[in-house]
DNA sequence: GCAAATTAATGATTTATTCAAG
DNA sequence: CTTGAATAAATCATTAATTTGC
């Protein structure tokens, strides 16, 4: 019984790479959340697929971009190669844990992410759950998803006051290979 | 808004440390969530709270014992410090990730996980949730908590048939510290 | 062309390092 | 200074590309 692994589909794939050059590199537990609710549309997904798409990504980013620099400047170069900065210049606003998601992903038609209920707990790496394929719950806040038609099947579990909405993603892919 | 931390009581501690050195250093995410759901008996615990205080224990465990033999053999000792071998000797099988933790515990009233489904997927790192206090879901694996006492107050959410039962923890407490 | 063999990509885990609360 | 929390780096493992010999 060799566990077999997740591939992305293509609008999985794009979405994720659309998303990340966006600036969201290091999406935050309630983020992935949202993101692995969303993309579960296209296709059999967890959240530690998205967990580990962005931990990798960034990684293999950087290392690519390590060695790139490295073959610029071969060795000894007396510059010193500072990649690892915690705070980046400023266009991306996300560093490591509290991006939102909102704006990162705004054009076409949309879909929300409704927090339902909060507290003061931020959520760490991992932690949450996929209910079912659309309800999930996380450290303390539920979110429900919805698209603009109204929440058509969609369960929603929490007795909360709403708090924020997150404008989210396109709904439409373009075109791509495979 | 400081994030407060957990902070293990006696009895937790003293389930966690003794669940180690039965040889339960790397708790699989089924396992993980089966003694949170445990210890919440004894205070407010999450998911993350055991998941990590088995990365940091062990991690602490080993890096001390690398400064004892440091010591014992200071430097440039011809012997070859082995320490980060995968598959240990023999006494404790819990390599990575598919230890059970049936039998790791074994006095004492028992208290028994009940598996309640099944899939082929060996469930990673994180990936889990409880819900309520009391009933988890991870994975596509069900459990329920049940003391001897028949399960009391322990929520149950899956139709499908039991497959294996693990007995589990003790209940009652020793003595210690604090 | 087309499998077997080898290599490259990348998903999944584990380990190391760092940050920060108390 | 201890230890919980979080991130980054290293590593393992599986699947896809690709190369190679026929």
């Amino acid at each position: 019984m060799p566990r077999t692994r997740w591939k992305p589909t293509p609008q999985q794939l794009m979405i994720l790479q659309d998303l990340y050059r966006k600036g969201l590199t290091n999406p935050n537990s309630s983020e992935v959340q949202m993101i692995t609710s969303h993309l579960s549309m296209y296709g059999k997904i967890q959240w530690k697929n998205v967990f580990y798409w962005f931990q990798n990504h960034k990684a293999r980013d950087r290392h690519k971009m390590r060695k790139q620099l490295l073959q610029k400047y071969p060795k000894d170069d007396h510059r010193q190669l500072i990649i690892n900065n915690k705070n980046p210049p400023s266009p991306s606003p996300s560093p490591s844990s509290s991006t939102t998601v909102s704006q990162v992903y705004s054009h076409s038609p949309p879909i929300f992410l409704h927090q339902v209920e909060a507290t003061t707990e931020v959520s760490p790496q991992m932690m949450n759950y996929l209910w079912g394929n659309r309800m999930m719950r996380m450290n303390g806040r539920d979110w429900i998803l919805m698209t603009d038609k109204g929440s058509s099947n969609i369960v929603h579990c929490s007795n909360k006051v709403p708090l924020r909405t997150l404008e989210l993603f396109p709904v439409e892919t373009t075109g791509f290979k495979d």
